[in-house]
This record gives C-alpha cells, structure tokens and sequence, in this order.
DNA sequence: CTAAAAAGTTAGAATAGTCTAACAAAATTT
DNA sequence: AAATTTTGTTAGACTATTCTAACTTTTTAG
C-alpha cells in the first residue's frame, strides 16, 4: 500500500468512528482533497477490497480496511508516544511527525518501538493503541462537561488533539491521569470550578471540559 | 525537496566520494533507475541548482547540492545510530530503515535525535556524520590489508556496508575500535593471521582485510 | 411537488517519476 | 581513420495522484 493510500483507510476509519455515516464530501474535507480526487481513489481502495462503495452510498471499510486502518494508527500512536517519552517531545508537537513515520516499511522498526515503550496501551493523548491485529479497544469516557457538581473523575483522554486545546491543557498544568473534582458549575455559562488533585483549583469552560474525557471515581 | 530528489542528490554525492569523475550511467546503475530517467532527472536538478550538468560532461553537485547532500546523510546517519544503539537492531540490519527515516521533514526530530546519542561523530559502521551544515569530515584510514606484519591497528570503519561482510565481522566477534596485530601475512593467497585486542587469533582473507579500515597504532 | 442547493460523478488535463525505443555523440578497437 | 561499442540524449508513453469544469443524482426548501 501507498503512502496516500494509507492516509485516505485512516481518515475513513476516524471518520467512521465519528459518524455513523461518512460521505465522499467527509472524507474530502478530512484530507482537504477534491472530491473528483476522492472519488477516484475510493473507487480504487474499492478494487482492493478495502472500502465497499456503491454510487451515491457512504462510504464503509471492509474487514481488511479497518484492519489496514487500525494497524496504521496503531504505528502512529506507537511512534507519539516514543515521540513524547523518549524524544522530549509535547503532545502538541508528535502528531505531525508521526504522520510521516507510520508510512516506515518495517514491521521490526515498529515492534521495538513498541517494546521500547514497554506495550502502551494508549497515546500522549489518551486513545488506544490498537493491538497487531489492528484491533481498536472501544473507549467510553464522558465528556467533563456532562457531569455533575460534587463529582469527582480521572483525567482519562482529550477530546480534541488541536494544537491550542493541548496547549491550554498543559498551561493549566493537567495532565492524563489528574483526579479532578466538580466544585461548582455556573448556571450561566457551564463554567466549571474544579479542584485538581486535591491540591489546586481551577476555572474551566464548557469548551475546555467538553474536550476533557474523563472516567468517573466511585 | 522531494525523497526522490533526495535519494539523487545522496547517490550523486557518494559517488563523487568514490570515483573523482561521475557519469550518467554510473548514477543510473547506483540508483538502479534507467539511464533516460537519471537523465532527466539531472536536468531537473540542474534547473534547481544543486547539480551543474552540461551535456556529455561529468556531474558534479554544486556547492548547495553538496550541502543538501550532506544533510541527507547526516541524517541517515544519526538515524543509524539511533536504531543500533536504542532500538536494539544489528548495524547489519539499520540502512534500508535510514534510508526512508531520513526523509523524514522535521529538524526537530534530527535534533533531539542528535542529543539522545550524545552528538556522536561516526555512525555505527565508523562512517563520520556530517555537521548540521552539511560537512563531513575527511577520514584516511588504512586497509587492513595494506598494513605490513607486526604492525598494530585500531578498527575504525567498515569498507563495505554489504549483508554478508557485516554479518561474517560479527561472527568473527569483531567490532569496531578493536586492536588488531597483523601477526602473520601468507605470501601464496595475503590472507592475514591477527590478534585481537591480546586475546584472540583470528584469520582473515584478503578479501576482508580489505574492507577493514583501520589506524595505525604508533 | 417542483425548484434550488448540495453532493457525487465523469471527463479531461497537469505533474512527478518511471520506462522503452530510437537516435546521437564519445570512446575504444581494430 | 573507420568500425564498433559504450554512453548519453530525445521522444513518446505509462502510472499515481491531483486538479478544474461540466454534468448528474440526491437532498432540501418553499
Ligand atoms: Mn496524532
Ligand atoms: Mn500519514
Ligand atoms: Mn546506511
Ligand atoms: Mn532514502
């Protein structure tokens, strides 16, 4: 498989798990690619048995494109967190990087990363690294924003890996794993007043906490 | 610049090392691309400024293409060491994933690179890396097989980077900086009877005596 | 239920990189 | 010095990926 070919399997595959339904316009507006453009490579992907595609109909991947797609992001998960561990890197700077390196034809280059980082099960970010198989573990975190005052999470995930989200996130000084309690919650604006390892309070937005993906403490 | 240009611009400046006049045909054979297509890709190169190409002639980089050149290898090299030295993998086994890594847009990623091994000086077959701007250092080492009896020697550097030589070193459980005292030439066939760092007596054709680089011991 | 808008498709063209076939120049042999 | 071989170049074609322009189908609005 290509390079471009692998781009178009991974932007279906998160398009997918957005949506449960993904047009030719989605996928264009993902790869900021025409849809003429488009429409001819999934019509290519389609001969290899990777996206099933009729005319006019979403699009979906096959068995073995979402095993394609899986094994990609699996290679570029595994390369941001060698990126953000190894190299020093900020989980606002690996993403580009990792783009290009899951392209590497080399499955024993991957496989030591991944032993290197002793077989992570999530990203900088907080998504699952697929397994070999491609196979994604299925997440279901909550979005800060929807709980309740008084109660009290673990900072599991971000909900967006935008460069000025993760930036705030880390000028706040959070970080994935923080316990973050609900102390208030303005009527007004969803504004949300948290205390952060039982240690500092801060003052968070409906923005900022419906990107802050959390697991609620008993 | 495009990987494509790159590998050019990378097999030119090798060859340049090599041989003190480079043709067509020779770029064409090292790349393993037609003579046509070397041809025309020349030109374009020529268009950019980091070959000078006159019909006929000789090609020589121009000073950018030598620097750009260097960067390439600069960058294959550290990639090298990095694999060898974090990644657990043979230096037998390192080139064919430096030659894609080091293609790789992202300074940042060389840097930090560069600073996890220290700013190391040679990559792990004894080849010097280029500085950042491009300039590698002239090494004259001697062949093994041009050392006289008696005379003592440090390994520095292989000739050949080929599969089977750097597999035969290692089985032969040498590595480089290794002292080798020439003890004994046999004039039918020049194959060498050596000591190894005062403990072990090795026996080496000249075949791989010649692709032994080494300094001489004073 | 039409008319307009949005989404999707087809056709045709461009660029990068590659090839083969044919021809031309340079180098090497007689 | 000619003949032959080797090397280099040109011309034309092919694949991959992209685009724009034009057309069609589907969806949405009135
Ligand atoms: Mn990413
Ligand atoms: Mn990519
Ligand atoms: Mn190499
Ligand atoms: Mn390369």
């Amino acid at each position: 498989m290509t390079l471009t070919e692998e781009n178009y399997l991974k932007a279906l595959f998160h398009l997918s798990t957005e949506n449960e339904e993904v047009s030719v316009l989605d996928l264009s507006k993902s790869l900021t690619i025409k849809m003429p453009t488009v429409n001819s490579m999934v019509k290519k992907l389609s001969g290899k048995g990777l996206i099933s595609y009729e005319k006019y109909k979403p699009l979906m991947l096959t068995q073995s494109g979402r095993r394609a797609a899986g094994l990609i992001i699996r290679k570029h998960r595994l390369v941001e967190m060698f990126l953000v561990q190894h190299l020093g890197f900020g989980w606002d700077e690996v993403h580009e990087i990792a783009e290009q390196i899951e392209h590497i034809k080399s499955q024993r280059f991957f496989d030591r990363i991944d032993q290197l980082l002793d077989f992570p099960k999530v990203d900088p970010h907080g998504s699952p690294i697929p397994d070999i198989n491609g196979d994604i573990a299925v997440q279901n975190y909550m979005k800060l924003e929807e709980c309740a005052e008084k109660q009290i999470a673990m900072f599991m995930s971000v909900g967006s890996s935008q460069d000025s989200f993760l930036k705030l996130i880390d000028k706040l000084n959070l970080k994935l794993g923080d316990k973050v309690e609900i102390l208030e919650i303005q009527d007004f604006d969803k504004t949300m007043r948290v205390l952060v390892n039982d240690a500092s309070e801060k003052t968070l937005s409906q923005m900022v906490a419906a990107n802050i993906l959390v697991q609620l403490t008993v």
